[in-house]
RNA sequence: GUGAGAUUAGCUCAGUUGGUUAGAGCGCCAGAUUGUGGCUCUGGAGGUCGUGGGUUCGAUUCCCAUAUCUCACCCCA
């Protein structure tokens, strides 16, 4: 059998699932100070709800999707994204008839058959919310101030914010039309999946990589420019609250996200320490949405943020988040009726909240010193024939040796070691 | 799907111009006057040299294939 875990998973050992667990919880912590609450979804849908929410046209859906029959012949698909989903659950549960905005948030692993690199993985996790109900640009702004904020508590600096409109849908058939226009003399001499992409989506020809293609698009039309009325008085309802908000942005009017359920705002946090895969978080509004799932017409806007590149960048920035110190305690023991007293205090310590070892080998007493010097014990209280007979022991502190005398009671020895707080 | 580099112990890596029992450091286990860790010394366990073929008297070493890892293209979080 192959002992390695499938090409582009990953297993997530401690102490890094600590550093896991804490950004989970500030995640939760700063989705719940803003009204959104978690939901949870399964790993797997029909295949429609991709195909028809995320967009055929979408490389996601063309190439990138884990999809299976079932037993009974229904086709399935790893979650390759988690709005669609939401959305799914939005329009089964009936909750547009709740009080608006709904406001979800998640925190999911999803499947994409990709190639590997840096930044890329066939499972990965993210972080996102979605906020259904309401067209006002305050959302937009919201959702974006919230990322915003998470970024800043967890202490990251250096991520750029990059703001577009790609319009409604009126706005892109018309500049659709306007793009292809102006291509068409010149499309010959572009890459040769800039010239796929002329019958496809066009759009994604302004996000073209190669250099030579973005020399040549410089004066293209840009739909940013093309954009009715409605849509423009949102976009610049947008910027003026984040402006209100102090949220520094950059006007890219070339982003184009990939799912095709975006319409207006669309906006991507972007780092410059995760190689070439920087964009930390993506996400805007998708007003149709629920609507291609078959629910009603109603508007949404949310974000998704890739765990494993945030993690990238808050290591390059020197941002893990650390995790709290606690005294954790180990009884070491000489004998087998040491052994067996220090099971017993270690459960009544453990009742009290006190992290507690102790022996599991039966090593000698020196190897036993070791493995708690070595496995970040802050505390070590020897058994032996003397403390079993007296009823108290010596609880040496590590850091420095330190010993002070302690009665063997879980009481008296946690008076001594608070679990907030490792000396 | 395409291109480049890599794969030897739990980890980081040497090495063999093809030749008996493949090495180091770290880690692990044990010991160094009978009950106290981080330093030091000694000993020990641990490897189908990624996998499968080929060439050869003989392959971990050369050739081919394949898997996996890393990076990049594409695309996305």
């Amino acid at each position: 059998m192959d002992q390695a875990a499938p090409r582009g998973t990953r297993d997530i050992l401690p102490p890094e699932s600590g550093i896991w667990q804490q950004l989970e919880e500030r995640f939760d912590d700063i989705c719940q100070r803003y009204g959104y609450g978690e939901i949870r979804l399964p790993s797997f849908e029909h295949t429609e709800v991709f195909a028809r929410g995320v967009g055929d046209s979408s490389d996601i859906v063309r190439k990138e999707m884990y999809t299976f029959d079932d037993r009974a012949g229904r086709s399935l698909t790893l979650r390759p994204e988690g709005t669609a989903g939401v959305a799914r659950a939005f329009v089964q549960h009936g909750l547009s008839s709740e009080a608006y905005p709904v406001k979800l948030y998640y925190r999911m692993n999803l499947f994409r058959y990709e190639a590997v690199q840096k930044g890329r993985q066939r499972e990965f996790n993210q972080f996102g919310a979605e906020c259904f109900g309401s067209a006002d640009p305050a959302v937009d702004a919201e959702v974006i101030g919230l990322v915003d904020r998470f970024l800043a508590e967890l202490g990251l600096t250096a991520v750029r914010l990059e703001l577009n409109s790609i319009g409604c849908p009126d706005c892109r058939s018309n500049y659709h039309e306007t793009l292809r226009d102006w291509l068409r003399p010149r499309i010959a001499s572009f890459c040769p999946d800039c010239q796929q992409r002329f019958e496809m989506n066009p759009l994604r020809i302004l996000d073209c990589k190669v250099p030579e293609d973005q020399a040549r698009l410089h004066d293209a039309p840009l739909l940013f420019d093309g954009l009715d009325p409605d849509c423009r008085a949102h976009f610049e309802r947008v910027t003026e609250l984040l402006d209100a908000q102090g949220i520094r942005y950059q006007i890219n009017p070339r982003i184009v996200r990939g799912l095709d359920y975006y319409s207006r705002t669309v906006f991507e946090f972007i780092s410059e320490n995760v190689g070439t895969q920087g964009t930390i978080c993506g996400g805007g509004r998708y007003d149709g949405l629920v609507a291609a799932l078959g629910g009603g017409e109603v508007p949404g806007c949310g974000f998704a943020m890739g765990v494993e590149r945030l993690l990238m960048e808050l290591e390059a920035q020197s941002c893990l988040p650390s995790l709290p110190a606690r005294s954790r305690l180990y009884l070491a023991s000489l004998d087998r009726a040491a052994q067996t007293a220090a099971a017993g205090l270690a459960d009544r310590l453990r009742q009290e909240g006190i992290t507690t070892c102790s022996d599991l080998v039966g090593r000698s007493l020196r190897a036993q010193m070791k493995y708690a010097a070595r496995s970040g014990f802050s505390h070590v209280i020897v058994l032996g024939s003397d403390e079993l007979a007296s009823g108290s022991g010596r609880l040496r502190r590590l850091s420095d040796g330190a010993e002070e005398e302690v009665r063997l009671d879980a009481d008296a020895i946690r008076s001594r070691l608070d679990p907030r707080t490792a000396d």
